[in-house]
DNA sequence: ATCATTTTGTCCAATCTGGACTAATTAGTA
DNA sequence: TACTAATTAGTCCAGATTGGACAAAATGAT
């Protein structure tokens, strides 16, 4: 009855419809903006639906349960996350570390501004244990925590990264950038910060990488 | 009837009694670990009560109704972090700027990690709008910024903290220390960062001193 | 001993919870 | 075009939870 496409497909007698990869996207936005703004517990399902102009109903159709659609949409951020890394990671030569460095800091920044769910998620499941923090942990935050510590550590051994443990240094900067990120709408209160605007977000990229990797600048600041 | 005490007190015809004090410190300190956790709207009054072990209708006794519970522990819990933080300003000598910014970061990150619940909350409330989070930038945020950040244009001034925005720099600073602590669950999870060790809450802030007070340093590291 | 303060226990009406179910509609496929 | 699976609409549910009201009992300060 009813198998959804989303968690086993097997052999679909007949190709999924577009309108229903329409409204999956929806309700995955949908529940990216409301589990980022309440939380998992704060946030119902009918809030969600609404959210996504949709009836209630279907998320259950779609995703089977809650916690089976905050999956899908932690799963797809992340993912588009990563591509969007690799993606600018690949353009930027090999043999230049420092490069490639604030090519990350800046890739960094510009999607956790464009997608601030993101890192709002992730402040919301830290805020205490949980199966969906254990699940996060394991298939995203800890595989992008190897790969980056290991860079950094080699830029630390050239002298561009500042001494110290890796990896407080990645926590580090992954909050000045995300963090701060989805604290924009405090900070806009608090400091006067604007970080819709372009140049702020420029101005934060350059500060991190002027604090986080002053070794070898290429221009004095 | 039933005027509550933690509002508006004129002439109590007979003194408060201790273990009215006692419950609502126990309400407090639930209230804030509950929307810490959970969020405002995350949180129910029932899991408050029954966290702080105590029967539901007191919240309505002590504190009227949710937002003002919530607001009662959010100020207490900001009061006691200023009340930490300028004593511990207050034995350091005058004269010496790095000395005193020293201080204030150690303080700021021993705190942090005494009373997350405080930067969990400004998470909670900074993911969207709200009556809440305006309340909290006028009364708490803002006020602190506003006297850090002149502390900071000094250091700026003095070539000890880096140049650039002194707004940016003090929420980098904020966000690498509160933020992480707050993320310590997470930390220990992805990075293995165990932020209950002292040893590995001294590596944060003199990381963090090194970092953001590069200039005239005591000894090299 | 008195009486305000504080707690207890019970109750409420409203809303929300995740989810089940059938019927209608839509769109691929042949 | 007709067929039929995929998708959506609409309705319903029983149970839990919501914030809060209230009277009566217990407690403690004076």
């Amino acid at each position: 009855m009813s198998e959804l496409q989303a968690v086993a497909d097997e052999k679909p007698a007949r190709k999924q419809q577009t309108r229903s990869v329409v409204t999956q996207r929806k309700l995955l936005d949908a529940a990216l903006e409301a589990f980022s703004e309440n939380g998992f517990k704060g946030t119902s399902t009918r809030d969600i639906a609404d959210r996504a102009g949709v009836h209630h109903p279907l998320i259950t159709y779609h995703f089977k349960n809650k916690s089976q659609l905050w999956r899908a949409a932690t799963d797809r951020i992340f993912r588009e996350f990563n591509i969007s890394l690799v993606k600018a990671m690949s353009e930027v030569p090999e043999i230049s570390p420092r490069a490639r460095a604030e090519t990350f800091i800046r890739t960094y920044v510009r999607y956790s501004r464009s997608q601030p769910e993101l890192h709002k998620i992730i402040l919301q499941e830290s805020s205490h244990p949980s199966d969906r923090l254990d699940w996060l942990v394991k298939n995203h935050l800890r595989p992008l925590f190897e790969i980056v510590v290991e860079s950094l550590t080699e830029l630390q051994e050239l002298g561009i990264a500042p001494p110290g443990s890796p990896a407080l240094l990645f926590n580090m900067i992954r909050v000045s950038a995300g963090g701060l990120l989805a604290l924009k709408v405090e900070l806009k209160g608090t400091s006067n910060i604007d970080l819709d605007s372009d140049e702020e977000i420029d101005k934060l990229s350059d500060f991190i990488i002027r604090v986080f990797l002053p070794g070898n600048q290429p221009q004095a600041a």
